[in-house]
RNA sequence: GGCCCCUUGGCGGAAUCGGUAGACGCAGCAGACUUAAAAUCUGCUGUCCGAAAGGGCGUGCCGGUUCGAGUCCGGCAGGGGCCA
């Protein structure tokens, strides 16, 4: 391979792939005069500039002109961006353009999640101010995406962290507080060591906290809360309105909030000690299984428990042991079944004289339902476990179909299926639906029980012990109690002279900033300083990019009204259940508190795929990045410049650890980041995960190549832009202008349904058309030759961008492409004159016939048994019947 | 363990209403142009039999419904997600 001589030019694609370095090479040697080849890194921020200046993408309210807000998930800022990042925004801004070509009234934001743990990390290791770090990094991103084309209004743009954002999130706050949806109390919290935080149940996964990994422990503190519970219904029943939603998010949601109809009864205790509880109170989803019932069992921090533990030396060990096993609900369920007999002894709701045992169990949990549930073993595994260990009866109540109540016995599974009841007295006969209601009823008429509904879900902790995070803004007087704090005071702002050198919380440590005067009488009193979780900020940034300059509340009412809800959102699946869960209860109590008018923010939501990459490393083990590693054709890797071996590891999710990353510099300057915007959107579908590979950005730059070369041979040979149709087409024009039209339909449906890949195959089938067209130089030709690359140009508009304006300014486009309207394919030309159908017998193909289209059904069969392909292959067989399915297919039935 | 989803050429994928499986791209092979290479262009490319014409098989596996199944139903295997 040659190298390319020029020192700059080598230093500017220093890191490049291999694949770029040829490519210079003969952009260097190429004899090409300078127009004929596309030059991306020219082109593309000279039309950059060009919609800055013209301001085209500022989204202003139109009142009667229908409007459309497609929003991607907005970014914390930690730093630089990749160009595995970049695909949501690139989608997002695909769908922007398109609506915009189309006549919307597009708002199109960005903005910053800009509070959280990192920017602290970094204070403490650079002894900088977190500020500092998050507004550099900021400004760095911002560079980025601006790189990247889209076209984002930047005037609305506002990060998290500044304060005239979140002095609003801190009157929603107090809002919230006087409508009860905001309150205190003490809980068992989950505490990460190493981040010295608090998380929520949601945060900590499979035991570990999900930002640091570190092992979460439990505490005890006072903390806030967001009653998110109060909505549980709502927003279950919310999510059947939400049409444009995945279905896969909507089912994760629906089993999050875990919606469960159940009965709450008590159980009497038949010897009950002197001053010890008399009754215990559990909690079933099966009701119908009371007959079924062999135990009852509790959990080991049950008050009871705790009762019986004083006088019980044994059980108190049993039960520390329970607690130091932890909570992990998934330990828990492969862990043995353990229980202790507490001698106590139950009596049956409906039985008279039956008595059943009382175990303290590790698989009941204090936090579910009651603390305390009747075991049923025939019918729920984990019970089934316990009955075996501690030989309790097992009697089967639920007969599946087909099965004799008499001989059904349970094995080792227990039966959990739909079937009738048996020796169940008054459930006898009934399904299990059927008796849930009625065993329901029973308890509820002997006054023994109640319906209960009951969810998973849980209130949403809020407070975090962090410094970099929206205060919350409230004072603790100890004569007036929680006092907020008043109006004319927010925004309760950070200090900012806080040291990091220590772990725990710097506002708790800042020597003055806590310490101020109640508002209500005066005396020295002391602010909280929790600060808001940080998904907090995420809830209702949607809602503030409607009128981001707005002081006097958290949303201008008309704008809101105007713009939401988000017609289009746009993230990855990661935020499928947190994120926009808690965005969907803020939105419902904004709501509540008087700001908005719906309830469902997000109409539409899309979650897209990652970008994946090939992972490579050293002889010593360490990540490389691709652009240190060269492939060689036999299918291995060495590293640059050296011999040096480099393994070729798994294809992963592109991050930074792994170094398997591409900077968007680095396309930018070589291929331009049309070529990146187009192969992000080729091929594979956006929900899912998509690999970068250098022969799939090759391919991509062909393809621009491509259409440059198309629009710049074909324009001296073109008629004048706006030339009036010549009255009649040849066929070769005419196939053309089908193509052309065709094209158009299909793109357009693509694009609607976010079928990006099918789009980019169907623009493909269009430029192979033109590079076949070898039509003579006849005017109608030259005409229908402009249609189909005015069309192209447009249709291309939405995901190569630059590569467009360019293409359009070629052909003569009297304004900006941006500012053009979307081509409207022509119905007559999109419609098939004529259909190649095939021809089954007894359903496979056996020929194939061009027909008329919307040919009669006896045209049809006349047609295909004239085959002569088809009077061959029935020789000696009969045919029975003909199907014939509209321009489609025609069957012939014959034995 | 429960619930949900997925499985199509060497690869990414198309065929979403039960109606010609493999569009489009990548990779590969052959050829044109060239001193040569790059770039570009042309042709071929699921698999088996066949010189060809043509035919058999084929959408993870087994079975079913249907004139017809990648698509619908039942079961199994493998992979993934969520919850436990």
């Amino acid at each position: 391979m040659k190298q390319p001589s020029d020192p700059i030019f080598c230093d500017s694609i220093k890191g490049a792939g291999q694949g770029i370095v040829r490519r210079f090479c003969f952009v260097l040697e190429e004899a090409y005069p300078l127009m004929s080849r596309y030059n991306a890194a020219e082109v593309e921020p000279r039309w950059q500039k060009i919609w800055d200046d013209r301001q085209v993408f500022r989204a202003e309210e139109r009142p009667g002109v229908p409007k459309y807000y497609v929003l991607e998930m907005f970014p914390y800022p930690s730093g630089k961006i990749h160009i595995g990042h970049g695909r949501n925004y690139v989608m997002g801004d695909v769908v922007a353009r398109f609506m915009r070509a189309q006549g919307y009234n597009v708002l199109h934001p960005m903005g910053w999640d800009a509070f959280g743990m990192p920017a602290e990390n970094a204070a403490m290791e650079s002894k900088s101010h977190p500020a500092k770090w998050t507004h550099a990094n900021i400004d760095a991103m911002r560079a980025q995406l601006k790189l990247l084309g889209l076209s984002i209004d930047w005037s609305r743009e506002i990060a998290t962290c500044n304060p005239d954002y979140y002095v609003h999130q801190q009157r929603l706050f107090l809002d919230f507080l006087k409508l009860g949806l905001a309150y205190r109390r003490e809980s068992s919290v989950n505490w990460d060591p190493v981040d010295m935080t608090v998380l929520a149940n949601e945060q900590v996964v499979e035991g570990r906290g999900w930002r640091s990994g570190a092992l979460v422990e439990k505490k005890k503190l006072t903390q806030w809360f967001f009653r998110i519970t109060a909505y549980a219904d709502d927003l279950l029943d919310g999510l059947r309105t939400l049409e444009r939603w995945p279905e896969k998010v909507r089912l994760m949601q629906e089993n999050w909030i875990g919606r469960s109809e159940g009965l709450r009864f008590t159980f009497d205790i038949e010897n009950a000690s002197e001053g010890a509880p008399a009754t215990i109170e559990v909690y079933t989803t099966r009701p119908d299984t009371i007959f079924g019932a062999s135990f009852c069992a509790i959990a080991a921090d049950h008050p009871l428990t705790e009762h019986l533990a004083k006088s019980n030396a044994a059980l108190a060990a049993f039960a520390a042991e329970c607690r130091r096993m932890g909570t992990a609900t998934a330990e828990l369920e492969t862990a043995e079944k353990q229980g202790f007999d507490t001698g106590l002894r139950v009596r049956h709701p409906f039985l008279e004289g039956e008595m059943l045992p009382v175990f303290v169990a590790n698989f009941v949990l204090m936090e579910y339902g009651t603390g305390a549930i009747f075991g049923c073993p025939a019918h729920d595994q984990r019970d089934l476990d316990f009955a075996r260990k501690y030989r309790l009866p097992v009697p089967p109540v639920v007969i599946p179909e087909g099965e004799d109540p008499a001989r059904f016995t349970i094995e080792d599974e227990a039966f959990t299926g739909e079937g009738r009841l048996a020796n169940s007295h008054f459930l006898n006969g009934l399904a299990v639906a059927e008796a849930k209601a009625e065993a329901i009823r029973r308890f509820e008429d002997a006054g023994k029980g109640t319906r209960q509904v009951q969810y998973r879900l849980r209130d949403w902790g809020i407070s975090r012990q962090r410094y970099w995070g929206c205060p919350i803004p409230v004072i603790h007087c100890e004569a007036c109690g929680v006092v907020p704090v008043p109006s004319d005071d927010l925004p309760v702002r950070l200090p900012e002279d806080v040291a990091f050198d220590l772990p725990g919380n710097p506002l708790d440590r800042h020597p003055t900033w806590k310490h101020v005067a109640c508002p209500v009488c005066a005396k020295p009193a002391r602010r909280e300083t929790d600060t808001m979780d940080t998904f907090v900020d995420s809830s209702w940034y949607f809602a503030r990019f409607c009128s981001p300059g707005e002081t006097s509340a958290p949303v201008k009412r008309d704008a809101v009204n105007y713009w939401l809800p988000v017609d289009q959102y746009i993230g990855g699946i990661e935020h499928a259940i947190l994120h926009l869960l808690y965005a969907r209860f803020f939105t419902r109590a904004m709501k509540e508190a008087g700001y908005l008018d719906l309830k469902e923010p997000f109409a539409g939501l899309f979650t897209q795929g990652m970008i994946t990459h090939e992972t490579y490393k050293d002889m010593e083990g360490r990540w490389l990045f691709p652009d240190e590693v060269e492939r060689r054709d036999d299918g291995t890797a060495i590293r640059r410049g050296t011999n040096e071996k480099v393994t070729i590891g798994a294809v992963e999710k592109m991050s930074k650890s792994k170094k398997n990353v591409v900077p968007p510099e680095i396309i930018a300057e070589t291929y331009g980041v049309d070529c990146a915007r187009w192969f992000m959107l080729s091929d594979t579908p956006p929900e899912r995960d998509s690999e970068w590979t250098q022969s799939g950005v090759d391919g991509a730059w062909r393809f621009i190549q491509k259409v440059w070369r198309l629009v710049t041979e074909a324009k001296p040979s073109l008629p004048a832009f706006a030339t009036p149709a010549p009255a009649h087409f040849e066929a070769e024009s005419k196939a053309l202008r089908q193509a052309a039209h065709r094209a158009a339909h299909e793109v357009s449906n693509d694009l609607r349904a976010f079928r990006f890949n099918r789009a980019v195959a169907r623009i493909y089938e269009l430029v192979n058309t033109l590079g076949d067209a070898k039509g003579g130089v006849t005017p109608d030709f030259a005409w229908a030759r402009r249609e189909a690359l005015e069309m192209l140009v447009r249709l291309i508009g939405p995901m190569t961008p630059h590569l467009a304006e360019e293409c359009w300014q070629q052909l003569g486009g009297p304004d900006l492409l941006v500012r053009t309207p979307w081509p409207v394919a022509d119905a007559d030309l999109v419609r098939q004159d004529t259909v190649m159908i095939a021809i089954q017998i007894n359903g496979k193909r056996r020929d194939e016939m061009e027909i008329a289209r919307d040919a009669a059904e006896d045209d049809v069969k006349q047609q295909a048994l004239a085959r002569e392909a088809i009077i061959r292959s029935l020789a000696g067989l009969q045919v029975r019947k003909i199907i014939v399915v509209p321009n489609r297919i025609a069957n012939i039935v014959a034995g």
